[in-house]
DNA sequence: AATTTGCCCAACCGCAGACTC
DNA sequence: GGAGTCTGCGGTTGGGCAAAT
């Protein structure tokens, strides 16, 4: 796709923008090491660095922090991935949370790039209705969505979180110690009688 | 060899909720 | 309680590179 001859949108004001140098990435690091991950305003201050509080944590986030894995996302994840969006929807970082060493924007670069198209292809190839799993991704994402509510719209289906429990809990205690990707997605296979909850 | 096209992914933006004063 | 600030999230953009033409 050829690039628009518009100009870079990065060097439209004075902070900097665009990609970071080792050397900016030893001056966050120090500065975290010593200030904490919190205050990113005066990380990026204290690290002297010309970039903005939100840029300083992006990078941490998704670079700099440590356990980050990168890269060769593997069969088990991928399979994982699918399953938490079928229960998610685009939660990126609720799914994520469930993915060690992954940050919700590598999940979300993932989905976008990869995984998407293999369910386009795959609702091309299955339009039986028996066989349509991206419907059944779809219904499931909404049923959950519901479930636990959507970005903070408030509903009846509250009222049910209030006396049923929710997925969100359960998932959030796989957060307490190592997590075991197979474990998960044993879990993760009882998700259709999860459902009778809704 | 040069140019175009398509893909990947790091980084940005806007918004909403949480927090602080 | 309200205003201002900070943090976290999901969506989007665009630079860089490899493959195709």
């Amino acid at each position: 796709m050829p690039m628009a001859p518009t100009r870079s949108r990065y060097s439209k004001r004075e902070a900097n923008r665009g990609a970071w140098t080792p050397e900016e990435d030893q001056k966050l690091a120090r500065v975290i090491e010593t200030h904490g991950p919190r205050r990113w305003k005066l990380v990026a201050a204290k690290a002297g660095l010309n970039r903005c509080g939100k840029s300083c944590r992006l990078r941490w986030l998704n670079y700099l922090r440590p356990n980050i894995k990168r890269g060769n996302i593997s069969d088990q994840e991928e399979d994982l991935i699918l399953r938490l969006h079928r229960l998610l929807g685009n939660r990126w970082s609720l799914i994520a949370g469930r993915l060690p060493g992954r940050t919700d924007n590598e999940i979300k670069n993932y989905w976008n790039s990869h995984l998407s198209k293999k369910i386009k292809q795959k609702e091309n190839q299955s339009k039986s209705p028996e066989q349509d799993q991206s419907q059944d991704l779809r219904n499931s994402a909404a049923r959950m969505h519901s479930m636990v509510g959507n970005n903070g719209e408030t509903s009846k289906t509250d009222e049910v979180m209030k006396t049923d429990f929710s997925r969100n809990e359960i998932l959030d205690s796989f957060d307490e110690g190592p997590l075991n990707l197979e474990w998960m997605s044993r879990f993760l296979e009882m998700d259709e009688s999860w459902f009778s909850f809704a």
